[in-house]
DNA sequence: GCCATTTGACCACG
DNA sequence: CGTGGTCAAATGGC
């Protein structure tokens, strides 16, 4: 597990950027109210979300006991090491289902992260999020569960889309053209399974990705329209500083409950009042 | 030693 | 309060 202490600090860093830019932005507006409104808001929202962090200075992150009623719910997680299991649910949006026989390979890296009983299921389901979650931010999670005996029936349901850009096998992993380019799922197509990628002509991407890409990171290059966060919120372009995994899973969390995903590409801002 | 998986704990939601 | 989704320490394979 990362420092929270300097988590917390590259944090606050990201905020201070963000605020930064919010400033230039309300300093460029001529005029229109709404807009400016707006502008404010995102200030604002930067402003709040400094002080809060300010308010709990690293001694009380060292001892969650402390700090534990003054923090936000979805603040818990990041700040507070001792308490499992504090985040945000996610909405039943954006789910795509699809059964086989077998467990299918979609192209993308996953990592198993819980398996769970289900009540009235005669086999658990199995919890994935995709391996590029701390490096590239990428919110896809899937659950496999097998609901059926014989023959064997596999229910995959994925949440989220890929923002990640390191694909096993890019062939099969091509568009959705009905929604937004980065939705980068197709079913037709089976690939062995993550663990055996030993035979994957592919190989050479997954040592790239070794250590779930905490240190090779990969900037999304500004050109594509593949990937839906735009990359001023994802680094900072002063320092080339990194994101902390946990501060931008709650951004994104933010884009998935409140905003549609064809709108992605195109805010890097957010509305902290929902 | 590194890494992925397992599994019990924790907590949001209905 | 029960269920399900996620976290993170423990564990095991390489």
């Amino acid at each position: 597990m990362a420092n929270i202490g300097s988590s917390c600090m590259k944090v606050i860093e990201e905020l201070e950027t963000g605020r930064e830019y919010a400033k230039q932005l309300r300093d460029m507006m001529n005029g229109n109210d709404e807009e400016e409104e707006v502008v404010k808001k995102v200030l604002m929202s930067f402003t709040n979300s400094l002080l809060l962090l300010n308010n709990n200075p690293t001694s009380e992150i060292d001892n969650p006991a402390k700090s534990e009623d003054s923090q936000e719910s979805n603040c818990k997680t990041f700040i507070n090491k001792e308490r499992r299991g504090c985040y945000k649910r996610r909405r039943n949006s954006q789910t795509r289902e699809h059964e086989s026989e077998t467990p299918i390979e979609d192209g993308h890296q996953w990592r198993k992260y819980g398996q769970k009983v289900i009540l009235n299921s005669k086999y658990p389901r199995n919890y994935y999020r995709c391996t590029h979650k701390y490096d590239q931010n990428c919110q896809a999670t899937k659950q496999v569960q097998r609901v059926e005996d014989n023959p064997p029936l596999h229910k995959t349901t994925y949440y989220g889309n890929h923002t990640c850009r390191n694909l096993i096998n890019p062939d099969i992993i091509l568009d959705d053209s009905n929604s937004h380019p980065s939705v980068l799922l197709r079913f037709d197509n089976s690939l062995p399974t993550a663990a055996k990628l030993q035979d994957c002509p592919f190989i050479s991407l997954t040592k790239v990705v070794k250590k779930e890409c905490k240190e090779d990171i990969i900037v999304p290059s500004s050109s594509s329209n593949d990937y839906i966060l735009s990359p001023e919120l994802t680094f900072d372009n002063s320092s080339n500083s990194k994101i902390h995994s946990d501060y931008m899973d709650e951004m994104s969390s933010v884009f998935y409950d409140s905003a549609g995903f064809d709108q992605l590409p195109l805010s890097p801002f957010f509305n902290f009042d929902e």
